[in-house]
DNA sequence: GACCGTATACTCGGATAAAATATGTCCGAGTCTGGAAGG
DNA sequence: CCTTCCAGACTCGGACATATTTTATCCGAGTATACGGTC
């Protein structure tokens, strides 16, 4: 039961997380990340909501509110972001269909698919919003600045 | 879009191919390996055609018919397997939600999960059916020649 | 006794439903802003 | 002119539909087998 296919909701997730992380210290509503990237406002806020709920980002009410990471960038890695909107489930759960009874031993199958699955796991949590950061303005300089200015 | 997730059929296809290989030469019905199992026949069948299709098992039909595994253990990968029954589709496709018109650069979001499906893949397609074997005769040197028993 | 034709039973294969999950939408609770009235 | 109060509008948050994928099932097409008849 291993699945090769994210939702859509993490790739938004992450765009959103880097958005947020340019804005810096200004609240940015979901309406406007919504618009931003021609999404449908009311669904991207549930992705923010988990994304709240992993302690990731952090959320003011009222005018002149909305969304801002609650963390530095260089802690945020980018397994904590995929975590908090797909969940923490693991990837390969091998359901022991196995027969003859209980086996003593780890079925084989499930040993090679999680670690398989760590790997993945390892490749995401070595990589931060701010390597992300970094990398953008490798490519394009000027980028993070006209996204902040667009969002704020 | 990444996923964090497998379909159940990527766990049975990859038991019933190590039972192939274990039965060798012998075809071995679908409803035979379905009852080893304790899984729905019908549906087994489905993901047993994915990998008739991906050329990895090859099917007798009539009496003393089933499934037999067309080609040498050690040449088919978990990769392979995966790829038949869940599709070989790309784990996380970034959608080019960034705005400001087309891009001349990879999205940076793309590029991190580009590296970490790649990790994945690479573990799995290092791993093939004969290593399972082996790790299974370390464990247990008996099981091969049991399960072979019950089902030809 | 050996060979051939035929009926049979067993196999897979694709087309067809039901369930679960992901996607998308809505309206209510709470809160900060801004202005107006009063001191 | 400064302080306080109040009304308003904007924000999130969780409960409610729709669409898509996954899971499960069925019946028909095709084929090797086994038997019976024939030479």
């Amino acid at each position: 039961m291993v699945v090769v296919k994210m939702t859509e909701g993490v790739e938004w997730a992450l765009h959103c997380c880097l958005d947020l992380a340019w804005a810096g210290d200004t609240p940015v509503p979901a309406a406007r990340l919504a618009a931003h990237h021609g999404l449908p406002p009311a669904y991207l806020t549930k992705q923010l909501q988990a994304l709240g709920r992993a302690g990731i980002v952090r959320s003011t009410p009222g005018p002149r509110g909305g969304y801002l990471l609650d963390r530095p960038p260089h802690t945020v890695t980018l397994m904590d972001v995929v975590a908090a909107v797909d969940g923490a489930d693991p990837a390969f759960r091998c359901t022991e269909i196995r027969a003859g009874g209980p086996h003593t031993t780890r079925c084989a199958i499930d040993t090679a698919m999680a670690r398989a699955d760590l790997a993945w796991r390892r490749e995401l949590a070595a990589r931060t919003l701010a390597d992300l950061d970094a990398d953008v303005r490798r490519a394009d300089p000027d980028a993070p600045a006209a996204t902040r200015a667009r969002l704020t």
